[in-house]
DNA sequence: TTGTAGGCGTTATCAG
DNA sequence: CTGATAACGCCTACAA
């Protein structure tokens, strides 16, 4: 040993400048030579505060969560917190086993995608009593702490931007149907009925998990029910790619015989051809804002907004 | 309370069969009425196992880790293991962050993404004792465990494949230059170079990060530098989508005029227009056997093979 | 600037 | 089947 007390190392260092030069040098030289590193366990444990924030996003195939996982990690790094990170599949059920399993870390703070959780999941958070920030979509519950944007605004929008490049017969076509898919539809919904063209044989939702594949797919049976569509508007980037890729095989011309429009603006979506016309979503702000407003109620600040709209933006492109 | 002792609750979890039918019913029922969870950083302290394993890959934007990731974790979740993941993006030195990070979790194992650390990250993971398991590659060192494929035997396939579709001027495009994508660039070589075809302008290398509007960029720059090329091998499949794409809008016949190969096979690649012929990787498969190599090791168990090779396909499809 | 005592929530070990 | 005791490695609070 160096000769000094256990208390000086763990000094040495969480405050290097209250320790002596000379100290601080020796302790730094042993730790290096026996590679010691500071066990986290038992400091959560000693400090009542473990520097663990727990995030739990639906899926990391899906590129959006990656880049909302990507923000989060910056601002929580910076603060030297350690995020923890569970992927729920979409599934509330399991999304309530990740959340007992990451309470086990004792975060000092928890992240979670929407507002689709069980009542049991509810509770255990509350009996946690650690802040909770949700992201993606804006809190409907009084009380709840939220960073997103609104789904439903978005997706009216891109319906109104068809609507006013004269589309006449659009169609919705979704896959997936989570919380954020199903506001996306009422988006369509509400635009269309507005406009006096909804025709409910143009709405096609099934559950299977989004592809490109899935893409191809569904526009075959979109356009098999609704031959006469001339315009699309899928819940996603992924199905509207993979429908572009039909569209080609089938020799359909885009946008003149058929208008295709995406959601989320994936990077790829701007290379496609036709590129896509699609909303660009701001995950990655989502996720350094949500990790910002977390990192505020951890430290016991009050914030400002228990609801911050990041809102969205419309990427009109050859699609269209 | 319940009016048990500390010790018996912890039984009731760990060892249900060991405590009385009906202590362990009001043991439940308590802990469901406060929300008790199990304080993992306090059984680690006691049991000196954390039940942690650290995972770091490169980046989750190539989907490739993010299957890598979920078999492991499907793997680990089975045997009560709870997995702590990183993201190096692609940096030896945010590599050695990360391993004193997750070190600091007292973690059980680690698995780590290739060969390619500082020394003194390898001293680290030596003074710390565990065992580690590295992914993707093929063990170079003595001693050292791997499971994985071999990039250059693959790329040697990739490269045979397009001779034997009668290709002579073949040319290799490679970004992200990490020492896989580098891999692949020997195995072209020594493939092409045995079939006396060698052309040094056929080889187009850049460091910048993948992604497909890069693919679209490097296929032009390639045609300028050596405009008779009738096949470009990519080091991954979102080049060579971007390559696609970049054909469709100059109007290069693909594969009559220009030959596209990428690496990989994501699944979008066989949804392209013309589909890409591509390499499957076993990259889940990896994620699964790494994890189950790690567990076995970490039980002290002695492994049959330190090295596990899964192979690879070619997959050969429309746009060669 | 440095050190001592006590305890965080859990488990290993040994008793009852 | 159940419990008492000590210990895990570190930090808070206080003292020297």
């Amino acid at each position: 040993m160096t000769g000094v007390s256990t208390i000086t190392v763990s000094r040495a260092f969480r405050h290097p400048e209250k320790v002596s030069e000379d100290l601080r040098r020796r302790i730094q030289q042993a730790a290096d030579d026996i590679g010691y590193v500071r066990n986290r366990a038992a400091s959560a444990l000693a400090s009542n505060r473990s520097m663990n924030i727990a995030v739990l996003v639906p899926s990391l195939s899906n590129s959006v969560f990656v880049e909302t996982v990507t923000g989060i990690e910056k601002v929580f790094r910076e603060h030297g917190y350690q995020m923890l990170m569970g992927v729920n599949h979409y599934s509330a059920e399991e999304e309530e086993a990740l959340v007992r399993a990451y309470l086990a870390f004792a975060p000092d703070g928890m992240l979670l995608t929407g507002f689709n959780h069980r009542d049991s999941t509810r509770r255990l958070l509350e009996q946690a009593g650690i802040p909770i920030v949700h992201m993606m979509e804006l809190s409907d519950r009084e009380g709840a702490y939220s960073v997103g944007f609104s789904q439903e605004a978005a997706a009216q929008a891109m319906t109104e931007h068809l609507l006013s490049r004269g589309r006449q017969r659009i169609a919705f076509v979704a896959s997936q149907l989570d919380p954020r898919t199903l506001a996306r539809n009422r988006g369509y919904r509400d635009a269309i009925i507005r406009a006096g063209l909804y025709e409910s044989h143009r709405e096609l939702l099934v559950p299977d998990q989004s592809s490109v594949a899935l893409g191809a797919v569904l526009l075959k049976r979109l356009l098999e029910q609704a031959p006469d569509t001339d315009a699309i508007f899928f819940c996603n980037d992924d199905l509207a790619q993979g429908a572009l890729f039909e569209c080609l095989r089938q020799g359909i011309a885009v946008p003149n015989r058929l208008a295709v429009a995406g959601f989320n603006d994936l990077a790829i979506s701007e290379c496609t051809v036709p590129s896509l016309t699609t909303i660009k979503t701001p995950r990655y702000e989502v996720g350094v804002e949500a990790a910002r407003m977390l990192l505020a109620l951890i430290e016991g600040e009050t914030v400002p907004r228990k609801v911050i709209d990041l809102g969205f933006q419309l990427r009109a492109r050859e699609s269209t």
